[in-house]
RNA sequence: GGUCCCUUCGUCUAGCGGUCUAGGACGUCGCCCUUUCACGGCGAAAACACGGGUUCGAUUCCCGUAGGGAUCACCA
């Protein structure tokens, strides 16, 4: 487990806002709570306030370091930075226990001897019954209590009336005392429950704000119920709509729900990119789609967070990313895309392919809605002959008129200077002669130089690639036997056949 | 099943009683640009779940119905 942080760290703030995003270290960040996170890091920010982090690894047995590493590294990568140090919830155990002693001793809680035996009949009867399972109270009032057996403490909560909540983004919810009952503040093996610790952690942590997914609104009024009877203040609640999938149910990994690294590796997003797409998920700001962080800072408010469940839809997020890939500074885009580059072909850049790659940004990111594709786009560049050829490329080079290709090869090594312009009119020239659309000469001649059907500017490519090596392409597919090149090759290796879809 | 929540184009949303013959974006389709694919430009199809109220007037307010969702642990 990480590093133990036995306090909750720096005192409350007087009167500033203070969010907090509190994950369970039991997988990897995914896009649901990355979401939550985002709005609260928002709401703190706009506000001028705190933003923490809490990781609630109370349960042992799931919890892993491999998943508080994922978190934090999600929460870097978005740059959702959070304030102080990262609390620890287990480590807070000793806390947790005392707050709920002091309950006891006050008459709020109070300690059930009931057996896992018991409450699972009384599970089966509600089952019966088709109610919810209560806890019927049967240690609520009884004094009689087993010396040295184990059992939990319970709160023991209002049974009559009712609770209404404020939540910043439901409105006003009530809910009948009755339908609620006691809940374990401690289990028999003195550990805390999740309940009892989110609600002493939230209090020692001067959270003023809960900002978290409306699954734990029911938990809500029975966190309440213990704040009320600790006699703390009670935090603003605003519980926002889950994100479903496709099929209008909670996103889970059925829908190919990905921890966030997938989004950055396997799908190759840009950060601002996935924050854009979740900013805009369930909140609105007018008609404006694109949202710089700082726009949103100004921005956000819970009353712009819509009340019903939205869709994942990664069409939109494509769509949204590569807006962003278009307007990203080109040398970031290449240290980016280095790397898949470099993976693909099993060789290290030199500094010269370094600038290749900068340079091929410019034209290559406007055609590419992710990293991953941005990569396969330009690996051809890099690639040493003979470069592999997938099938459509294949194909054009079949479907060429016969001598086309030769032709061209011919014209081009008399061009000089090897330029866009000089090879430009080089070819125009030719297709003129010829009398053929230029098309036809330069759909053959991008298979040859790049091993696939679409490519930046033709021109632009070969002065990239230089006159040897263009040429030297050329003749790698003048050589090729067609007629059993196709489907035999084992060349169309593309980035993009690697790539995973979610 | 109990409780709670939700309901505008396929999807994300704008709309906060009259401006709505309902706006934007993604996706889809068509056209233009063009050496390919994109990018870009132009255009089209596409929604207020249903039924009652309230009101001079409901997409907007209220109530039902239907549909969807969340939650019902000594998990978090």
């Amino acid at each position: 487990m990480g590093a133990s942080s036995p306090s909750a760290g720096t005192a409350p703030p007087s009167g500033g806002v203070v969010t907090r995003f509190a994950p369970s270290p039991t997988g990897f960040l995914h896009i649901g709570g990355a979401r939550t996170a985002l709005f609260n890091w928002l709401f703190a920010r706009h506000h001028g306030g705190e933003f923490r982090l809490r990781i609630e690894d109370t349960d042992r047995a799931r919890s892993t370091d491999e998943a508080i590493a994922a978190i934090l590294d999600g929460m870097r990568w978005l740059q959702l930075d959070w304030d102080g140090e990262v609390v620890y919830q287990f480590s807070r155990a000793a806390r947790h226990a005392e707050v709920a002693h002091a309950l006891l001793d006050a008459g709020h809680a109070y300690r059930c001897y009931a057996t896992p035996e018991e409450l699972e009949a009384m599970r089966e009867t509600a089952r019966a019954e088709k109610r919810p399972m209560r806890y019927d109270g049967r240690w609520r009032d009884r004094t009689d209590h087993p010396e040295g057996q184990p059992h939990v403490i319970r709160l023991r909560a209002p049974q009559t009336g009712e609770v209404t909540i404020e939540d910043k983004v439901q409105g006003p919810v009530t809910v009948a005392n009755a339908e609620l009952d006691d809940m374990v503040l401690l289990r028999s093996d003195g550990t805390p429950t999740y309940m009892l610790a989110v609600v002493v952690d939230d209090h020692d942590m001067g959270v003023t704000h809960v900002i978290r997914g409306d699954d734990h609104l029911n938990n809500a009024f029975r966190q309440l119920a213990m704040i009320r009877a600790l006699g703390w203040a009670e935090p603003v609640y605003a519980h926002i709509p889950l994100i479903h999938g496709s099929d209008g149910a909670k996103l889970s990994k059925r829908h190919g729900a990905l921890g966030v690294d997938a989004y950055r590796d396997q799908l190759g997003l840009l950060p601002e990119a996935l924050e854009n797409y979740l900013l805009r998920l369930g909140w609105g700001h007018g008609d404006d789609e694109f949202i710089s962080r700082e726009q949103a800072t100004g921005w956000f408010g819970l009353e712009g967070v819509g009340r019903s469940p939205s869709r994942f839809d990664m069409k939109k997020l494509e769509s949204v990313n590569g807006q962003y890939l278009r307007a990203a500074d080109d040398a970031r885009l290449g240290a980016l895309v280095a790397p898949r580059i470099e993976s693909a072909i099993g060789r290290s850049f030199t500094a010269e392919d370094q600038q290749m790659l900068q340079r091929s940004m410019a034209e290559l990111k406007k055609r590419a809605p992710d990293l991953n594709s941005l990569a396969g786009s330009a690996v051809f560049y890099f690639r040493s002959r003979p470069i592999p050829m997938d099938d459509a490329a294949l194909r054009l080079l079949a479907q060429s008129p016969p001598g086309m290709l030769a032709a061209a090869r011919a014209a081009l090594a008399a061009i000089d200077p090897w330029s866009v312009e000089g090879l430009e009119a080089g070819v125009k020239a030719l297709a003129e002669t010829r009398g053929v659309k230029l098309g036809v000469l330069a759909q053959p001649l991008r298979a040859a130089l790049t091993g696939a059907a679409q490519s930046p500017g033709l021109f632009e490519v070969m002065a990239a690639l230089g006159r040897d090596d263009s040429l030297g392409r050329i003749d790698d597919a003048l050589g090729i036997d067609l007629a059993s090149a196709r489907g035999a090759s084992p060349a169309n290796e593309t980035m993009n056949a690697e790539r995973a879809r979610p």
